[in-house]
DNA sequence: TTAAAAACATGAATTTTATCATATTTTTGT
DNA sequence: ACAAAAATATGATAAAATTCATGTTTTTAA
């Protein structure tokens, strides 16, 4: 049986520093701490989904998390990932449309969850916040924007290294060298736009020419210079 | 020869109202002209180019632009349009990052720019204006979205179809149903991310199949909602 | 106006990628 | 612990899309 764990606070959360709150007075800290809700996932739960509208912004405590649409064959496209200290939610917030996207748990994770009033009062009152809202807004869109260049004209062998790196990027490698996030081979074929089995024949490609280890969903990274030529990535 | 043309002014600026400077006052528009530099493109060429820093934000006062990015074989890869009344290179402005696109025109073309100092003031003292960038950047990454999601999943034909959609959402039609934009077949491919012969033949098939009229670059739209059908659109 | 260049067009061959079929392995729920 | 379900794996086939070759038309520049 599990324990039901305690809600976290805003006051001690250890993201909040490296999040976009980094720059909030701790008067605005109690104001949020009160007015927020707290959220426990197992894994694989829906946070939100595309479609609806949304009233506030989700701010993960702990936890990986995919966002994705449902193209017009019903399947998974996964947009991006957000982890401990990212916020999600707040494009349809901010735009005032329905949300574009779902977003699933891919571990047990802790969402908090700001009102809409509130977001609104700080983005007013806080130029710095309102500032750093813009700036991941346009730093998403220059990241989408590479996206849409490489889904057009990469390969799916180039797209599948260049999204382990991307996985390696988001959420890091361990001592071993193992990317930090499981997914299945059927969720990595939904990022990079292609047939699951395709997924698994290039990993085992891959993993014979030594770029990478596999393990089950954990995935070694042991050569990563030769696995950025794969990507056919410059800079 | 050409007429040398007098430079627009933002006071008389026939696109301001249905812009994002819809909201600015009589006092910031003066400023604005002030500061404001004015460039006149013949068709084809280039307002900035990907890679390059940015020191302020340009507003089309007239023609068609494309902003596009270069993949790794060189290749372009049409990210999106903007039109009379629209503002480009905010991106990079705004992240602070290098351009991640450039922009050309599609025809000639009257575009202003705004020093990066006078945007941010206008940002920071202007809270309209401030929400309405969030808006834009946001409604982008919303549209980004759902173009990364179709060209993961929809097949070439279903995407040319779409994109011809687009067009007409963008550019709109004549009296004719014309599409009011003319894009080489070339182009065309570099939006769906395919080869130019690929457009070729599927616009014929359009044609065949009484979907689209075409006469050079110019695609007349004779059945919307089949062409609706064909990308596989459904809301 | 005319030659050169670019864009458009079409068929054939090739490559890439998806789909289908079918095992095998792993995970899950009782 | 065990049956069922889901995920992974692999080969064969089919479909989609690109590339290459070549010819025609249109546009551009001298």
């Amino acid at each position: 049986m599990k324990n039901k764990p305690e809600s976290p606070h805003c006051s001690t959360c250890g993201s909040r520093h490296k999040s976009v709150f980094c720059s909030i007075e701790s008067e605005e800290v109690k104001e949020i701490d009160n007015i927020k809700g707290c959220n426990f996932f197992d894994r694989g739960q829906v946070i939100f989904h595309e479609g609806n509208r949304v009233n506030g912004i989700y701010c993960i405590n702990k936890g990986k998390v995919k966002i994705y649409q449902t193209g017009s064959e019903g399947k998974e496209q996964i947009i991006r990932f957000a982890k401990e200290g990212d916020i999600i939610g707040y494009r349809a917030l901010l735009s005032e449309e329905p949300l574009s996207a779902s977003a699933a748990t891919l571990d047990d994770a802790v969402v908090c969850f700001i009102p809409k009033s509130q977001v609104l009062k700080i983005i007013q009152n806080n130029p710095s916040f309102n500032f750093k809202m813009l700036k991941i807004l346009s730093h998403e869109l220059g990241e989408a924007a590479r996206i849409i260049t490489d889904l057009a004209q990469k390969p799916v062998r180039e797209r599948l290294a260049e999204s382990l790196l991307l996985l390696k990027d988001t959420f890091e490698l361990d001592e071993d060298k193992n990317i930090q996030v499981k997914l299945s081979r059927e969720e990595l074929a939904n990022i990079i736009g292609t047939a699951t089995e395709s997924v698994i024949r290039l990993l085992s490609e891959f993993k014979k020419d030594k770029l990478i280890d596999i393990d089950g969903r954990n995935i070694k990274l042991i050569n990563i210079p030769a696995l950025t030529r794969e990507a056919n990535i410059i800079d």
